[in-house]
DNA sequence: TAAAACCGGACTAAAATAGTCCGGTTTTTC
DNA sequence: GAAAAACCGGACTATTTTAGTCCGGTTTTA
C-alpha cells in the first residue's frame, strides 16, 4: 500500500523498486516480489532495463482495498471454509451468518478505493 | 462459536465439553482450552466435578462477534501496528486511513451480537 | 558491452496457529 | 472414602502460514 501510494505521487516516470524501499526502510527484495505480483495482475506497469521500474497509470479512485488485498493477501477470509474445504460444513450451524458477516466485511473493503486511503484524511463512508 | 451455540441452546444445564466436540466431530482437548478461555473472561460459567460441565448464562445479545473474537483470537488487528510496535511508523504515511478502516471493521464486529449470529438468518444491520 | 532494473523460482527462517499430553484438582455418587 | 467424571493448566510438539533471502537470468539503455 506504501509502495503504491509512492507510486502515485510520481506517475511522470517509472520508480524502481530500490527507490520506495530506501524510502520506507523495507527490504527490496521482498517489495520486489509484491510488486512484481502486482504487476502481473496489472495493478502498476513494469519496464525492465536500465532507467526501468514500476509506474502507476490506473485511476486509484478505480482500484479497491480489496482488490489489493485479494492479489497480496490471497483475500479477506475470516474463516477457513470461505476458501474452500471445511470437514465440518454438513454440521456447521453459523455458516450461514459467518458468511454474510464475511460478506459485509468484503463491501466494505470493496467501496474503500485507493482514493479514499491516499488522499483523504478520512475513509470513504 | 459453534460452541456457545450449543451453549446457548442447554442453558437449562451444565454440558460437558466432551458432548460438544462429539456433537460436531472436533478434537476434545483443543475445544476445552477454548472453553477455559472464556470462561476466565467470564463469557461462560464452569462447574467442575460430576456432572459439571460449561453453562451459558449470559444473554446472547449482550455479547458481540468483537468481544469473542478478542478473547480467543485476541483481536481482530488488519496491521500489525494496531497491536503495538511498527518500525516504520514515524514514515508510514497510510497509517492513519488503516486505522480508520480498521475501525470501521470493529465496529461491524461490535454491533453484531452472537443472538445475530445464531437465532436470526440474517446478520444485524 | 556494461550497468541498472526487473524476472522468477527455489530456498530458508520465523512466527502464528493448531493440536496433544498429562498430572492435578474438584465434585458427586455409591 | 474411593472411584468416576469433569474441569484446570501448563508444557510440549506439529503444522501451516508468512516473511524474508538468494541467485542466476533477461531486458533495456547509455
Amino acid at each position: 500500500m506504501l509502495a503504491l501510494q509512492y507510486l502515485s505521487r510520481h506517475r511522470d516516470r517509472s520508480v524502481p523498486v530500490k527507490e520506495i524501499a530506501d524510502c520506507y526502510g523495507l527490504s527490496m527484495e521482498f517489495l520486489a516480489k509484491t510488486l512484481r505480483l502486482l504487476a502481473h495482475h496489472h495493478i502498476i506497469d513494469s519496464q525492465q532495463g536500465l532507467h526501468g521500474g514500476y509506474r502507476l497509470t490506473r485511476d486509484l479512485q478505480d482500484l479497491s482495498v480489496a482488490t489489493i488485498l485479494e492479489i497480496t493477501e490471497g483475500g479477506s477470509a475470516i474463516i477457513e471454509c470461505e476458501n474452500g474445504y471445511c470437514a465440518i460444513a454438513p454440521v456447521c450451524t453459523i455458516r450461514e451468518p459467518m458468511h454474510q458477516l464475511q460478506q459485509k466485511i468484503d463491501q466494505l473493503l470493496r467501496q474503500t478505493t485507493l482514493q479514499d486511503m491516499f488522499n483523504n484524511s478520512a475513509v470513504a463512508e
